[in-house]
DNA sequence: AAGCTAAGTGCAATATTATTGCATTTATCT
DNA sequence: AGATAAATGCAATAATATTGCACTTAGCTT
């Protein structure tokens, strides 16, 4: 939701701006990644104007407070669906249709933590990202 | 090993050349992710010289026969350790040092598998990145 | 070992993506 | 409504990535 993402942006001390709300219902509406100039493109067809350093500004705010996420595959940038979790963001990627949706498994995380520190490693944050084909791609 | 590459180069009907094999030799060396042009950095520190055409072309190739991978963070490329797999790529990084290691976990796997098709989807390829601290940098 | 040839590289030009400083505008609080 | 810090747009610049084509080279074939 577009509108819990302002009152995050509001606790936070963040201006709830126009070119904000903009960026935020194009993530929301599209569901796929998309590039800065690919938001800048989409607004531009809705009769909307963006600089392109305003959407750079904007999706490095978001993606710092959680609310956006910038995918490995092709580095575009989706809204986060979850609550915002610091450290831990997954998605499955569609290849035919690039729809995304995040998701979250506590015991991954559990998992994955053990087989790091078997390793010793320390885990701070996790990411993953399957692609592959949704429901509606897959026959 | 760049030995190791440079066979299965080989086998795949491409030539071992010297650029090739100094790009495999930067990343063995390194071990940590490089952008195209940091490789090409480290190169003329040794008094070598590539195109970044060159370096670019080099890694998209070494990342289709899955023996490179391009990292989340911050994008740069790293020589895969293991046994070159299509479609599941697991690293962690250390937010300090910057150190990465390459990993395999066939149960992660399972259970990525499972859930994903829990939720209906279809799960053909796999990416994790973990980030935290190594070993070393881990007090 | 020399020659052949497809594959690979370098170069120059161009395109795309990203960053910075500063003047102007805007959201929020009095 | 007015004050003010935060955010945006603009222009310039920097960094990264791609393309076509001439030249070179690795691995084969005599
Ligand atoms: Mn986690
Ligand atoms: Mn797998
Ligand atoms: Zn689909
Ligand atoms: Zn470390």
């Amino acid at each position: 939701m577009v509108q819990e993402s302002i009152r995050i942006l509001h606790t936070q001390g963040y201006k709830a701006t126009e070119p904000r709300k903009l960026v935020l219902e194009v993530l929301e509406e599209i569901e796929k990644p998309l590039s800065p100039y690919d938001i800048q493109e989409v607004l531009r067809a809705k009769g909307k104007y963006l600089n392109h350093v305003t959407i750079y500004r904007i999706l490095d705010l978001l993606c710092s407070l959680n609310l956006a996420h910038k995918m490995l595959s092709g580095g575009g940038f989706v809204k986060c669906s979850l609550d915002p979790v610091e450290g831990c963001h997954r998605f499955m990627v569609c290849q035919d249709c690039g729809a995304i949706q995040e998701f979250a498994d506590e015991g991954l995380c559990q998992r994955e933590n053990e087989f790091a520190r078997n390793h010793g490693f320390h885990t701070e944050h996790h990411l993953s990202e399957f692609s592959g084909l949704c429901s509606r791609c897959h026959k």
